[in-house]
DNA sequence: TTGCTCCTCACGTCACGTGAGGTGGC
DNA sequence: TTGCTCCTCACGTCACGTGAGGTGGC
């Protein structure tokens, strides 16, 4: 009954160092038939030849091609160009999942060196995201000190509730001098906004704008009259340590507990826009620097 | 109705930055519960300084661990050491699969670099696997030629069906001298062995040993009388493209046909035993070196 | 009759995303 | 009444792994 010049699905799967269930699995997909199916029972057949399309699937598997772009891949109507385009998708695709876990590796090896010192989790837990960019309203001046901002702050809600618009209970404040030394005595070019919906218009010293999106280095602190400094050192030394260099002005969000200004925030996110220094990834990836 | 100084779920997870689905999921997995839930309506309600919970479980998902991880690192009732033993643990495991990456990015590169002067895929695709060690009984003799292996094959078969085993359509060639030349005339260390289910006592020429397991690089032919000349000289290029060397003595995996020993084989894998280069990859992963 | 290999469902994995269909307070 | 925010199922994702329960040929 057996046609010696097919095999049974066991001995392709042994030849081919997969499972049975993998090849129940190509074969229910359509990426690899088997040569015959016995109508009686059911059995599958491949033949030896089969075995060089299921290293194929495989080498691209490993590669990290989901099924359905092996699919298509293998479909042998593609045109060299797509099969180049797919190809090199692909490379930028792994050079970021590289990217992403260098930095989980730094981020996990100063921990476990944290933890020789102290013994428990590092405090400041700082956080790496990508936001969007928004639409803000807001007022920019010299103070003489950060807290001296509600004016800044009462100057936009009033901008904001003319337009009938309710009051929000976040606004950030964003810090164009990182350093606060200028000419003798201590200023600070500070920028109070609050995020928009829609657009509107401009008026007296109100600006609306677009906080421009990209990569943050984050840390949040909970409850009032935390001081921030630590936070800054930390995260200061955070990008140094991590590879990072500082690319804007810092932010610094607040969220109150009601619309009420007098009270000080209860919740405060200090935001670094980041990007990586070049040089260090240059040097371990000589393929990133190929093309253009 | 609402208590002031707690959060709705939209704005805790604005705030968070995250989606109501993902802390309903917490909320479902024990993770992070809302400091209270409304009896009418099902309501979730979240503290501020449930932000910082928030913070630490999102920094630990970010260096990727799972959330049952996450779990048990933040009942605190974690020993320091077992904390410490976690860390190392995913540090590993993400420098393997940094490496894994490396090398996806590698090949990857060889393709586009290949495409750019063919047009089709790379005719010899040539793989990486992890195979464990198997028990193999085999002779090993000294020969003038490849092609002259059948007496030693006839030698394992016979002492093979001694045992009461029956005939395998495969068998393993092992290539002890990959240089064949030897004082003046040419000729082969040469091991033909069949891999065995149960230990067996050795017998005149027979050994019984374990053939290692580990990483190799392969490549698979099929059909008959096909030059395997090409495959070596692609594996021996492959390997060093990709940063490798060879660690131990080439296999050769035959399969036939049938256990009828006339016939060529018909499908032949080469195997080359590898291990990367050590240089490359300390150069790229300075924290790898510190731990013992 | 016992083993052996194979079969077809069906469910689990992991961390959510995405509707469907419904409710409570302004 | 219309919006809005929220609710609870339930199903989908991705590439299989893992039984459960059953069959055909030696």
């Amino acid at each position: 009954m057996r046609d010696p010049s097919l095999l049974q699905i066991g001995e392709f799967a042994h030849l081919g160092h997969v499972s049975i269930a993998t090849l129940h699995h190509y074969d229910a997909y359509g990426l690899l038939k088997p040569a015959a199916l016995d109508p009686q029972t059911g059995y599958r057949s491949y033949a030896l030849a089969q075995l060089s399309q299921l290293n194929r699937i495989l080498t691209l598997r490993d590669l990290g091609f989901s099924l359905d772009e092996i699919a298509r891949l293998l479909h042998s109507d593609l045109a060299p160009d797509h099969l180049r385009t797919m190809l090199l998708r692909k490379q930028r695709a792994l050079e970021e999942a590289l990217l992403a876990d260098e930095l989980r590796l730094r981020q996990l090896a100063t921990w476990v060196h944290h933890l020789e010192d102290e013994e428990t989790m590092p405090a400041p837990t700082i956080r790496l995201q990508q936001v969007e960019s928004m639409l803000i309203a807001g007022v920019r001046e010299h103070l003489p000190h950060l807290r001296e901002h509600g004016r800044l702050l009462t100057a936009v809600e009033a901008y904001l509730r003319q337009h009938g618009i309710p009051p929000s209970h976040t606004e950030v404040l964003i810090l164009h001098s990182p350093h606060m030394v200028s000419d003798g005595h201590i200023s600070i070019d500070l920028e109070v906004a609050m995020p928009l919906a829609r657009m509107l218009p401009d008026q007296e010293a109100i600006h609306i704008r677009t906080l421009p999106g990209g990569l943050l280095a984050s840390t949040v602190h909970t409850g009032v009259g935390i001081a921030l400094g630590r936070a800054y050192q930390a995260l200061h030394q955070w990008i140094d340590m991590q590879g990072y260099t500082l690319i804007g002005p810092v932010r610094q969000w607040q969220a109150h507990q009601s619309a009420g200004r007098e009270l000080e925030p209860v919740v405060t996110e200090v935001q670094f826009p980041i990007a990586h220094r070049q040089a260090a990834t240059r040097l371990c990836h000589p393929f990133q620097g190929k093309r253009g």
